[in-house]
RNA sequence: GGGAUCUUAGCUCAGCUGGGAGAGCAUCUGCCUUACAAGCAGAGGGUCAUAGGUUCGAGCCCUAUAGGUCCCACCA
């Protein structure tokens, strides 16, 4: 299999040039791919796709890792696991960087033309659109990579142009002429998802419009005072509004208003939105540049003034301001109002201004006819299956969120005027203005017979097919054998940033389109910050590059840092350090690797074998039914979709059980023992367990595992296809677990007594165990060759009184038992006292404890039995242990 | 303004439906014991933010308070 033999095996893990190589034999075998076979069961995750543009981040880092390991998991379960990749063509942000990179050619989009343009679009997806994929393989994921899909690829193409003419003639899509938020340097209408609040520092001014007099002319006495952060809409003012209940002001009812600047008569209107409380009580109404005012002026039959250009300078309607960039205008109209004595006052404001969340710019609402879907009936289906758990969020808080944006939901602004993305399938007839929505282009308008038909020049929000992705990528329209088969998908993991972008279209679009959920799960995980817990950006410089990780510590170990010690939706903090923690484990568990292939292939030398043992020991049994536990637990928490809490049962179990005592117990075995069958029982056990121990890893270290599991065994060609181990009733052995526990007690005592009088491990010692009970006895006869090296013995007698122990020794106190040290010299029979003292006080302190409990009838009463029982198991032991104290204090 | 979440060892964080406080790193002490010094054996360190409450029993449930983080929202 391996190259590597046992013995060649280096002192410390290399990942470097291991995991490629690995990863290659992976893809050669096909592993990764999955085929349509109703004898297995499907267990389907898609990829969120990430963007052609980008470059694996931490984010990505994590979120293949989870997936990876749940689709490892599953196949390992002997699921026909399905990870389907793929890449988005994230309209927008491409665009953006197409943009920049011809400014430095000094060439602007325009200049170039659509089509030129987005012949340059597809060199850029040619060009990076392979460059994630590559990162992603490092990190080992088990994508079907066959299978990879692009937002933008025939056929993804055809389920948005699919789904875009079904949603119309359903009238669920339709265009309209409403408030939409613009941004100026995109030079597009965005969503509101899309739009970022941001507090700003700004300032609130106080202006007046004077009254119309009853002559029809404006009043120099009589002013309306009202307050705006944004004094330039001014110019696109059609009204000044009051609240009907407003006493101040019912003198005001009817009358109008000079608009100043513009010089306009415009209405005084009533209505309930304008807050009595806030400031004045005077709101002025421009509905052309604010949502609100927007919708004061339908109910209020106002007429719309737009008053600013796409790029936010202000238009014709501005009058002399036309020209003006928005700002600069701000400045001017302020200095003329302040001149005509119509500025009241300015105070310093800080309120949420909405930014573009790409650029950053500052957004403007504006009218204009763009293309919406209407969301009331199509959001609840989605807002029914989160309900009834049919989707399931992890964690469960992850619903308020959902269901607060569900449940304040306006229609999803989807065209964009950008060039690269999924041109929307409207043509507008150039003669008659009639509009075709429809699969293919039309020949001739259906109204005017006329052949000249334009296209709408716009493209679909990115996230319109993105929607759509986890039944597109499997041949959606078409109903194909994979999608009957593998959709619904099981679970998706996400982060929680884009549950409004992403996730609730997906389930709004899985039941409208497939008529049932995009998957039963969702996993989300939060972000990975620094160690001083900032979000790792590019403009802070802090971002810390994956592959740089894997370059340096490999890519087990950056996904096990990723995995660990972190509950699902909670961000963490990446630190150097727990990198290293990782790599140190998986040098550990190569070195218990190589110590185990040495001595198999120390014992093949010699022409021995090892072959499945007649008997187990004690030792090996414990092993044994330690992993059998761990099997059950690992599994349920995978299932429960505790990734972290598995894989540190894993990471314990391995370190400190097996390796820092079965191991250690087993070595007298290997390298002193005539006993053939006790080694080979010995051999056997660490072998296999070892191996159980590698599956149970193999999802979060697919690579370590795969390099030691091919060198340590051939009847299996990969690890990552090999099945996952299962609890075993027959393996559960609770004399030997508790026989075992016991000795390590007695182990742990007297290497506490060793180290707290100084001595050195060379300075070997015998050791007397003295018990009345024939089961510890017996448990301590069977352990001796183990018990004596791990606790630095000389010579181990076990006997059922201290006759023939000389009174100045050591003593260590465990349940049912006491056990001697005679260290002559090095005993101080004074400290001895004082040691047995306090632990005499501590096991006081337990028994009281204890005692309270099952002496209190309100307990017994109420408690469970289980709980009853243990408290009492524990008056038992510290009862023991309590006599065994007072009778050596006796002896002192 | 509404909501979520957090406050646990020096640091970063786990702790499932309530049943005697854990990990990694850091610190201290001893060890190159023939898998591993990226290691081994030990040790110290927590009134689980505060105050109440429910309960036989609370880090966990409820209420309030303080501080931090985040999300949402049209108060001009």
């Amino acid at each position: 299999m391996s190259e590597t033999a046992g013995k060649e095996l280096a002192k410390t893990y290399d990942p470097k040039g291991i995991e490629d190589r690995i990863y290659q034999r992976w893809l050669d075998k096909k592993y990764f791919h999955a085929e349509v076979d109703k004898t297995k069961k499907p267990f389907t995750i898609v990829i969120p796709p990430p963007n052609i543009t980008g470059q694996l981040h931490m984010g990505h880092a994590l979120d293949n890792t989870m997936q990876d390991i749940l689709i490892r998991y599953k196949r390992m379960q002997g699921y026909n696991a399905l990870w389907q990749p793929g890449t988005d063509h994230a309209s927008i942000s491409t665009e953006v960087k197409i943009i920049e990179a011809l400014k430095k050619e000094g060439v602007d989009k325009h200049d170039l033309g659509r089509e030129k343009f987005l012949e340059r679009a597809w060199d850029w997806r040619r060009e990076y659109g392979g460059r994630i994929v590559s990162q992603l393989k490092k990190m080992g994921s088990s994508c079907d990579w066959d299978r990879e899909r692009f937002t933008m690829d025939e056929g993804c193409n055809r389920a948005v142009t699919e789904v875009f003419c079904k949603m119309h003639e359903k009238g669920w899509i339709y265009k309209g002429a409403k408030i939409i938020n613009w941004c100026p340097v995109c030079n597009t209408s965005i969503s509101d998802a899309e739009v970022e609040y941001e507090e700003q520092a700004g300032h609130l001014w106080h202006i007046k419009y004077p009254l119309i007099d009853e002559n029809g002319e404006p009043s120099r006495t009589e002013f309306l005072e009202f307050a705006t952060t944004r004094p330039e809409t001014m110019l696109g003012d059609t009204a000044v509004a009051i609240n009907p209940n407003d006493e101040r002001y019912t003198h005001l009812k009817g009358r109008k208003v000079l608009l100043p600047i513009v010089n306009k008569i415009i209405p005084i209107v009533e209505d309930d939105y304008v807050d009595m409380e806030f400031g004045t009580g005077v709101v002025k109404i421009t509905p052309g540049h604010d949502p609100n005012d927007f919708e004061v002026g339908k109910r209020h039959g106002l007429p719309i003034v737009n008053i600013m250009n796409d790029d936010a300078t202000i238009n014709e309607n501005g009058g002399k301001y036309a020209g003006l960039d928005r700002y600069e205008a701000r400045k001017q109209i302020l200095k003329e109002l302040e001149q005509d004595g119509l500025l009241e006052k300015v105070e310093d404001y800080t309120h949420n201004v909405g930014t573009h969340d790409r650029c950053n710019t500052t957004i403007e609402p504006l009218v204009k006819e763009q293309w919406f879907v209407k969301m009331e009936e199509l959001i609840k289906p989605a807002v029914e299956a989160v309900k009834t758990g049919e989707v399931k969020l992890i964690p469960e808080r992850m619903e308020k969120i959902y269901f607060n944006w569900t449940d304040n939901i306006r229609d999803w602004c989807i065209s964009r005027q950008l060039w690269w993305g999924h041109r929307i399938p409207a043509y507008y007839c150039d003669a008659c203005g009639e509009t075709v929505v429809s699969r293919q282009a039309p020949e001739v308008c259906p109204k005017c017979g006329c052949d000249h038909l334009t296209q709408d020049e716009d493209v679909l929000d990115t996230w319109f097919s993105s929607a759509l992705w986890p039944f597109s990528t499997l041949g959606w329209p078409e109903m194909t054998e994979d999608l009957k088969y593998f959709y619904p998908t099981d679970v998706l993991v996400t982060g929680y940033d884009i549950i409004f972008f992403w996730v609730i279209r997906m389930i709004f679009s899985g039941y409208e389109q497939m008529g049932e959920r995009p998957f039963n799960t969702v996993l989300f995980h939060g972000l990975v910050r620094d160690s001083q817990g900032r979000k790792m950006s590019k403009s802070l410089g802090n971002g810390i590059d994956p592959l740089e990780i894997i370059d340096q510590y490999g890519a087990d170990a950056l996904r096990l840092t990723l995995i660990t010690g972190n509950a699902p939706g909670n961000d963490m903090r990446f630190y150097y350090e727990r990198v290293e923690a990782a790599r140190n484990f998986a040098n550990k568990v190569w070195n218990a690797s190589r110590f185990i292939m040495m001595n198999i292939a120390g014992a093949d030398e010699k022409g021995k074998t090892i072959t499945k043992p007649e008997t187990l020991e004690p030792a090996d049994k414990w092993i044994i039914s330690r992993l059998n536990h761990l099997i059950k637990e690992v599994t349920d928490n995978m299932d429960g979709f505790e990734l972290g809490i598995a894989v540190q049962k894993v990471y314990d179990f391995i370190w400190d059980e097996f390796c820092d005592w079965y191991i250690e117990m087993v070595k007298p075995r290997l390298y002193n023992s005539d006993d053939e069958a006790s080694k080979n029982a010995a051999l056997w056990t660490l072998k296999n367990v070892l191996i159980d121990a590698l599956k149970l890893l193999h999802p979060y270290m697919p690579f370590i595992t795969e390099e030691i599991f091919c060198s340590l065994q051939s009847e299996e060609e990969s690890i990552m296809i090999s099945r996952w181990p299962v609890y075993r009733e027959e393996r559960d052995f609770r004399k030997e677990e508790s026989d075992i526990e016991t000795i390590k007690e007695a182990v742990r005592g007297i290497r506490n007594v060793r180290t707290s009088m100084n001595v050195p491990p060379s300075r070997r010692a015998a050791v007397y165990v003295v018990s009345e009970k024939g089961e510890i006895r017996e448990a301590f006869e069977e352990g001796k060759l183990f018990f004596a090296s791990l606790a630095w013995a000389s010579e181990v007698n076990v006997q059922g009184d201290r006759s023939g122990i000389a009174d100045d020794a050591v003593s260590v106190v465990i349940p049912g038992a006491v056990l001697y040290m005679p260290f002559a010299e090095l005993v101080d029979l004074k400290q001895e006292k004082e040691r047995l003292l306090k632990e005499e006080k501590r096991l006081q302190g337990e028994l009281a404890r204890v005692n309270g409990m099952l002496k209190n009838e309100k307990f017994l009463a109420k408690a469970p039995e289980a709980k009853i029982a243990e408290e009492k198991a524990k008056l038992e032991k510290y009862t023991q242990m309590m006599l065994g104290v007072q009778e050596r204090l006796a002896q002192l």
